[in-house]
DNA sequence: CAAATTTATATCGTTCACGATGCAAAAGTA
DNA sequence: TACTTTTGCATCGTGAACGATATAAATTTG
């Protein structure tokens, strides 16, 4: 079989991508009633742990270029969950704090891990397992991380 | 702690998304040169497989809606990579197939899964250890595959 | 200190991804 | 056979993702 390698049953990358489009999409039910979405979920869960960061870092943190992030924030902006003032030391430096609605908004979320688990084990029947996949996936993400340097 | 849950480095769902964003950008590189996105690749991918089918097919195959894949498909046939004729018996089916240049393409795609590899074992000193999620990836596909029912 | 370089963010263009909606052909039903 | 429902695909609008490019502020260098 020399194509033996093309077929889609032996793709790493195929699963990942369909894994990660429908755990974002097990979201959905749970974002959707808070108007915001997955990719602004994960924006809040960083500033929840730390208020006030600069654009790069909260991009840092999620792996993202910065022209992803940017328009992401002016959308949240928009929404009225944060704020984006100027850097005090360095005045090229966007800070981005949270608003009352978007602090506020962390209450409302805090049973959405729980939730999802519980979905998750509800419809494979399996948890442990994918706990375990955590090391693995770590370990990819890092070698892939430094790709430009 | 009560907001423990909500910490970014406690979700598996961020790791998958991660993970995929970056295995796709690693095929950045071969995929470039021969002016495909990833997800065209997989639709070719599909074809390659099984020449001729119908958009609802291959959307099923990759457990894309076809609102994703009829532009997907737009644009690959604007790339003379594709065709899409009227179906017979049933003509409401978009019958897709491969032109010549989507045809030799394969060739050129032939080396793209190993140089992955390879790719991703110097970048991470693994690949066994990847090669373990497959089967946790496909119990989590699989049960979150039926969301609407 | 002036000039070159780097850094932080923003803007633009293209391509997904998907919910909502539309439409015509096929299938099922009265 | 006429009517209703379902199916297959397309279109539209919104929100990511990201490469390329722009701009101003900081930093480094000569």
């Amino acid at each position: 079989m020399e194509y033996e390698q093309l077929k889609l049953d032996n793709q790493l990358c195929f699963r990942l991508y369909t894994a990660s489009r429908l755990t974002t999409g097990a979201y959905h039910p749970y974002l959707e009633p808070l108007g915001i979405t997955y990719p602004q979920y994960l924006v809040l869960l960083v500033l929840w742990e730390k208020d006030r960061q600069p654009v790069n870092d909260i991009a840092r943190r999620l792996m993202l270029e910065t022209n992803t992030v940017t328009p992401l924030l002016q959308r949240m902006e928009k929404a009225g969950l944060i704020v984006r003032t100027k850097g005090q030391e360095d005045s090229r430096q966007r800070i981005v704090s949270l608003t009352k609605k978007g602090i506020e908004m962390r209450e409302q979320a805090k049973h959405i891990p729980e939730c999802l688990a519980t979905d998750i084990i509800q419809k494979t029947g399996e948890e442990e397992e994918f706990a375990k996949m955590i090391p693995s996936l770590d370990k990819l993400i890092e070698g892939l991380k430094q790709t430009n340097n």
